[in-house]
RNA sequence: GGCGCAUUCGUCUAGCGGUUCAGGACGCCGCCCUCUCAAGGCGGAGGUCGGGGGUUCGAAUCCCCCAUGCGCCA
């Protein structure tokens, strides 16, 4: 705990699904704010009204919660610092806008759209970088007024919240500019990487890049450098793919006279070709994990892994001893393959773990919704309660229940009848095994498990088969499937009745199949 | 195109100059256990540490160059 005062935050946009990456980042911030005793910030990223999704910010809080991120300051909660929405800060940008024109560190630009598409085209034709050639940097005041391309349009209201950020009135009344920071033109601008070290760039190629668009709207650069320096953000922890931008964030500190925050690039999370994780990769958004029967504290422990890693061997770590030995210092420097495969493995992990009735309590809602139709509800947790035991360490995603309960309920099996008659076996032995095993098994007296093992391993010796072969058979035949939980246990739960009934009408099953 | 970052088994990673020509995990394969499937146990295949130069008695570990990948800039 030797970092005091530490303040971090998650700025996710609503612009769309709570992707992984982006949780991830909010992870590491948590646990780092956690680690040491510090604060964790969510601040919402919503200036860009036209890539707004509707449900994405309440998704993506309800993402934090289901893996237990709990936030100090933000929506819902309020702090100190708020407000916490971008979209209701644009008063604040404003001003630290003016003030960048008034102290001469920005100019207005009044440079069109079309004008720069055209510089662009025409600087990718000469295989250039694409940067602003700071035509209005110089401009004076008269020539903006005249500039003969300056007729931009624009709403209402965008002219009048650009009009506030805007000391010439007068000229701003004519036309929308976006206001510019200027940027040093020769130099570099350094600084320390707490995950890379030393970062170094040539202010030469920097541009002169837009603080206020011509809507009113700050950029990110803007919005997040205010807002981090108001909120007393200490440490800045986002994804590698910002790491280009932060010699602008520092130059924005410096013409505001402000102390930057320390910076920590997070390695990306990638699919499998390594380009960024995306829709096109699959189940990429937290909410799509939670659909396919991941545990919360699977998915933490996994993201917690990728691009973090305690020593050379544990893989299993809970919360606690996360946020216990979570240290930047471990954070690794290379992107990693979001794979599935571990994070089905770790789920089993977790879902052997659980305690028997906290097993229950997952999957009974589970049941409730994803049995047929025809099962009678509500379903009975006396009864799911013996079945836990069979089918716990069994599967290792909650989706894959349906396979290993489904014949508990059901009343009349649907399955393939040829799966009754096992290797070296015949239509015609089977259905000997079958009228053999029916027999003794209505005469046992106490359905048991040893009762029947008692009773079924002789008897598969007398028909000159293999347990295994005789066991195969009945298992088909009471549950409808070759891979299934140990057989006897499995009937004792179902009960003498319904096994005798379904081996009977595997009978019938096998009779019609043989004549055929 | 410019700039930046990165480069250890298929994947996640350990390794921060010598006790590691590389350890663990997932996945894969085999064996054991076993009525099937799992779980579990044991074992195996899999990396000339991107390539090339240095520095050093000694480098996956330090430096330089190249290549490749990714990201940002539109």
């Amino acid at each position: 705990m030797t970092e005091p005062n530490v303040r971090v935050r998650f700025a996710p946009s609503p612009t769309g699904y709570p992707h992984v990456g982006n949780i991830r980042t909010a992870l590491f911030n948590w646990l780092f704010a956690r680690h040491y005793g510090g604060s964790f910030i969510v601040r919402i990223e919503d200036t860009d009204q036209a890539r707004k999704v509707e449900d994405a910010l309440e998704s993506i809080l309800d993402s934090l919660r289901w893996l237990g991120l709990d936030w100090d300051e933000g929506p819902e909660v309020g702090g100190d610092y708020g407000p916490y929405f971008q979209s209701q800060r644009l008063d604040t940008y404003h001003s630290y806008a003016r003030r960048l024109l008034d102290e001469g560190h920005a100019y207005l630009c009044y440079c069109p759209p079309e004008r720069l598409d055209e510089m662009r085209v025409e600087q990718a034709r000469r295989k250039e970088p694409p940067r602003y050639d700071r035509r209005c940097r110089n401009l004076s005041r008269e020539s903006r007024v005249e500039s003969p391309e300056s007729g931009g349009e624009g709403d209402s209201r965008a002219k009048r919240l650009q009009s506030e950020a805007s000391p010439e009135r007068s000229v701003s009344r004519l036309v929308t500019p976006v206001v510019r920071l200027k940027t040093p033109l020769d130099g570099q601008t350094r600084f320390h990487d707490l995950i890379r070290g030393e970062i170094v760039f040539e202010n030469s190629t920097l541009d002169d890049f837009v603080l206020l668009k011509s809507d009113g709207y700050p950029t990110y650069h803007l919005a997040n450098i205010v807002d981090d320096h108001l909120m007393a953000i200490s440490h800045i922890m986002r994804a590698d793919e910002w790491l280009s931008s932060t010699p602008r964030h520092v130059l924005l500190y410096q013409a505001l006279g402000w102390q930057p925050p320390l910076f920590a690039h997070l390695p990306m999370i990638l699919g499998p070709d390594k380009s960024k994780l995306s829709k096109r990769h699959g189940a990429t958004s937290v909410t799509e994990l939670k659909d396919q029967g991941y545990l919360p504290e699977a998915v933490l422990n996994f993201l917690a892994l990728l691009g973090w890693s305690l020593d050379d061997h544990t893989e299993i770590l809970s919360r606690e001893e996360l946020v216990a030995n979570f240290s930047i210092e471990r954070v690794s420097k290379t992107g990693a393959i979001f794979n599935h495969e571990k994070l089905r493995w770790m789920n089993g992990v977790y879902l052997r773990e659980l305690r028997p009735e906290a097993f229950l309590q997952r999957i009974m809602p589970l049941l409730e919704s994803s049995l047929p139709q025809e099962v009678e509800r509500p379903i009975s947790e006396e009864y799911v309660r013996r079945i836990v035991p069979l089918i716990q360490e069994r599967i290792a995603t909650l989706n894959e229940l349906g396979a290993y309960t489904d014949f508990f309920f059901l009343d009349a099996l649907q399955y393939d009848p040829s799966l009754l008659v096992g290797k070296k076996m015949t239509p015609q032995s089977t259905l000997t095994a079958l009228n053999a095993a029916r027999e003794k098994l209505s005469a046992l007296e106490s359905f048991d498990t040893d009762s029947m093992e008692g009773t079924l391993r002789p008897l598969a010796e007398e028909m000159g088969l293999k347990t295994g072969q005789l066991f195969g058979v009945l298992r088909v035949a009471v549950t409808g499937r070759t891979a299934a939980p140990p057989l006897f246990q499995t009937m004792v739960v179902l009960g003498k009745g319904k096994c005798l009934r379904r081996i009977e009408a595997a009978i019938t099953l096998l009779y019609r199949l043989d004549s055929m």
